[in-house]
DNA sequence: CAGTCAGGCTACGGTTTTGTGACAGCACCC
DNA sequence: GGGTGCTGTCACAAAACCGTAGCCTGACTG
């Protein structure tokens, strides 16, 4: 699943640049123009990292980020904050903003993104890897691949993605609403039950007869991937 | 080309020892003792890629990343870091940024070695080799030639550049849009499907009857090229 | 033990994505 | 002016994939 970054940048040029730039990368990105607009934001759609300038009309910057810190669901979301060369280092430094890493504008892009590769793998390990292990089942997100135990795995894009994702989560237990937004999109609307199916084909492309199924149906709650050997 | 890697450490024995074996395994080694040595010979002869320790004297593993960042020559640069268990924390983490990629003491060679070829795969990909070959397929960029298994194959100038382009990164997939960015340039605007066209062209061109197809689709994705046999 | 319910599974119509042959526009060269 | 070699686009056919309904099984409930 593609790391999702929440972009708070009021400068049209900038945030527009930015979005580009990003999704090139491989991030889904969302924008905001304010402060508050990206509190609501982040509170809709928790995102995997935000991406914050300091200059901010309504909200400032560090105040964003504070909030942020302060929620329960926003508490662990990495922050990297854009600073202008004059508002400097030390100030910036000093207070504790709970930033994660802060950039100086103006900065290239490539710099950037090695800095939200670098804080990513360090919260969130798994989210910015290239391949994910798990037992004897290798996904590579890059290569577009899967194989268990030395066989290539074929599977749709969806089922790709479905996997990806509990994957990215091992062991823990999501409902198949929580599915559908996170694989499917929050946007689209389908049959709860087409997540059953959807498993099921994932099952049978993933088990040889013999072999341990990976995926673990709790009643009434949903499914999960299990590390497990 | 060998690649060539500046090794920055002021521990004698550990920077032996990694200038031993990275020579070992193929890249050319230049070691400097601390920060100003670093930046001047990075200045001189622009790397590769720069490994440097955290701990430093005169100037910091993080100001060397910091001001190799900030001049033009050397920003893209790729950076390792290497840091003790304990810097880990965050301190560090606040500031440590600005490089693509870091690795704990102690580690072993083979995981270096890993997270080298890694980072250089992302950053630079083949670093402009003069020939290319994955299973029987030659690609001779200089003389602009492709053989595969023995016979010539001719191709038009932007199927070539595609190809290129794919043996390039083997085993990664690219989306049509990024393809065009690549080969066709970023500049002109070309329908996406194209690239479908080009990609059948290419496959024609470079498969006879009962051979392997190097191309893979991988649907709604887009195509990679797969080195296997 | 009958009733109820969640999840497994299959079949199928519909949709999206990809492969490909045909074609017209160029540039270049006799 | 008539070839020749490439290119980008289109249209159509084939292939792959998707979502839903319906039936079935096995588990839980009281």
């Amino acid at each position: 699943m593609k790391p999702q970054i929440l972009v708070v940048e009021d400068e049209d040029a900038l945030a527009t640049l930015l979005q580009y730039n990003l999704e090139k990368e491989g991030y889904t990105v969302a924008v905001a123009r304010d402060g508050e607009d990206a509190l609501m934001q982040a509170e809709e759609a928790t995102p995997d990292l935000v991406l914050v300038d300091w200059m901010l009309p309504k909200v400032s910057g560090i105040e964003v980020c504070r909030r942020l810190r302060g929620r329960q669901e926003t508490a662990n979301v990495p922050i990297i904050m854009l600073t202008a060369r004059g508002e400097e280092t030390d100030r910036v430094r000093g207070l504790d903003t709970g930033a994660d890493d802060y950039i100086v504008k103006p900065f290239s892009m490539t710099e950037l993104f090695a800095r939200i590769r670098a804080v990513l793998r360090r919260i969130r390990p798994g989210l910015a890897e290239d391949v994910i292990e798990a037992g004897d089942i290798t996904m590579d997100r890059v290569a577009h691949r899967v194989r268990r135990a030395d066989r290539e795995i074929h599977l749709g894009p969806t089922e790709f993605r479905l996997l990806d994702y509990l994957m990215q989560h091992p062991g823990r237990v999501f409902s198949r609403e929580q599915l559908l937004d996170a694989v499917w999109g929050s946007d689209v609307y389908v049959e709860a039950r087409t997540v059953d199916v959807h498993v099921g084909r994932l099952r049978k492309a993933l088990n040889n007869k013999e072999e341990r199924d990976p995926i673990r149906t709790v009643r009434s709650a949903g499914y999960a991937f299990d590390v497990n050997a």
